[in-house]
DNA sequence: TCTGGGGTCCTAGGACCC
DNA sequence: TCTGGGGTCCTAGGACCC
């Protein structure tokens, strides 16, 4: 019998950082601000000191925190006021302002990723990586995995990687991705919840759509609109609606889930089909008024993701640019050259040229650098010779004010 | 008091080829 | 000369996820 797991880390971004700052424990904590005061707590530490004797009156608070952002994570008592992640700092900052607020250290987190996934590595083999903090285990032919639905083997994995990195985890088991995934929430934090094909009716069809992974909040919207609140109302729509409603991928797709049903495999190794970097200015620049200023940013970010395809070896030969304007709106412009390249003047020079064919009288609050069609450098494919392809001419500039970057 | 950064996948139209 | 269908690549936008 097929079981597969899905593990998610509780809070990870926030229970890192309280490894670090043990003093933290029990209170509301944020990640996701600025660097200062903290940097400054570090610096008074007095000779000999650690981290963990920073005072707690020294951190920096919700409310002193001014400035664009959004959380990223939130401790368990600074959830209990409304705070989630994805929220905007100030909003936070109302619901809860004593609550404290740490920088982002990715690099820190990345460290703890790599180290709790190898332990799970050691126990069982077919591991899918769905980010820094969660994975999916494939328990079928693991020794064990099938012991009390695959309940044993959760909770070895989970307290291997207690005992490694003083981190907590939740584990849902069951037939496929889909239900583990959903299962691994219904236990929260250090929890285990084990879940069979039978249990359908009475643990996933109550649930909200929402919680299925892929209806998102416009699919979730729409399915309202229908009068579809949970995956049992979707399960009691015959497919033809479905497919009539929502297209024939689509449709097709919420009856299999809505059933519970999908054999979509655990997939170990992948290889990255774009990278980018882009930033939020502290506040808005126009294109003209801005000008220097944007054109030094955008030199940096292309800079920084040359070294990023160069430190991870690969190339690529479509070139995108991204910008946000002041009203949220999204535009993309892309170029694919001739040859693969993972030069910042090449990219520098080719996003110039996207930048040239989108409109830019609005205020931008986020500039973005993409290159996608990825291939790993020195493989055959980014060594064919150029000019192979079908020759396109480049698209037309239609931005003057452009001109300028 | 607005809303980060890094991704994947899908759709849809047009170009171009067979 | 006209008609057509399939396949692939390119581009833009959007939904969704962590």
């Amino acid at each position: 019998m097929r079981r597969i797991a899905h593990l998610d880390m509780d809070a990870f971004y926030a229970s890192v950082e309280l490894l670090r700052y043990p003093q933290l424990k029990g209170l509301p904590v944020v990640i996701g601000g600025g660097r200062r005061r903290v940097d400054e707590a570090i610096r008074d530490l007095p000779e000999g000191g650690t981290l963990a004797d920073i005072p707690v009156a020294a951190f920096p608070l919700l409310k002193d925190y001014t400035g664009r952002g959004v959380i990223t994570t939130a401790t368990y008592p600074a959830r209990q006021f409304g705070i989630g992640s994805a929220m905007g700092l100030m909003k936070a900052a109302k619901l809860c302002p004593q609550a404290i607020i740490l920088p982002v250290d990715f690099d820190e987190y990345r460290r703890y990723s790599r180290a709790f996934k190898n332990i799970i590595l050691e126990v069982a083999p077919l591991m899918e990586d769905r980010g820094v903090d969660e994975v999916y285990i494939d328990f079928t032919d693991v020794p064990g995995g099938q012991r009390d639905g695959g309940r044993s083997l959760a909770r070895l994995i989970q307290t291997a990687i207690f005992d490694a990195t003083g981190l907590t985890c939740s584990i849902g088991v069951a037939p496929n991705k889909l239900i583990a995934k959903m299962a691994s929430e219904f236990n929260k934090p250090n929890g285990i919840s084990v879940v069979y094909e039978h249990d359908l009716e009475t643990r996933i069809w109550p649930l909200p759509c929402r919680k299925v992974n892929g209806i998102g909040p416009k699919a979730d919207e729409k399915l309202k609109r229908f009068g579809i609140e949970t995956v049992g109302q979707l399960a009691a729509r015959d497919r033809d609606w479905l497919v009539a409603t929502f297209g024939k991928a689509t449709g097709a797709w919420m009856h299999e889930v809505a059933w519970g049903r999908d054999n979509r495999p655990v997939v170990t190794e992948s290889e990255p089909v774009s990278m980018s970097r882009e930033t939020t200015f502290d506040r808005d620049l126009h294109a003209v008024r801005d000008r220097a200023e944007l054109g030094a940013i955008f030199t940096h970010l292309c800079e920084q993701l040359a070294a990023d395809l160069q430190r991870k070896g690969y190339v690529g030969k479509t070139i995108g640019i991204k910008l946000r304007y002041d009203d949220f709106k999204i535009a993309t412009r892309d170029q694919t050259i001739e040859r693969f390249t993972s030069d910042a003047k090449t990219i520098r020079h080719t996003g110039g040229l996207c930048l040239k064919r989108v409109p830019l009288e609005r205020p931008l609050r986020l500039l973005g650098v993409r290159v996608g069609a990825l291939a790993k450098a020195g493989s055959p494919e980014a060594m064919a010779p150029a000019g192979t392809g079908v020759h396109r001419a480049a698209p037309e500039a239609v931005s003057t004010t452009a001109s300028l970057f």
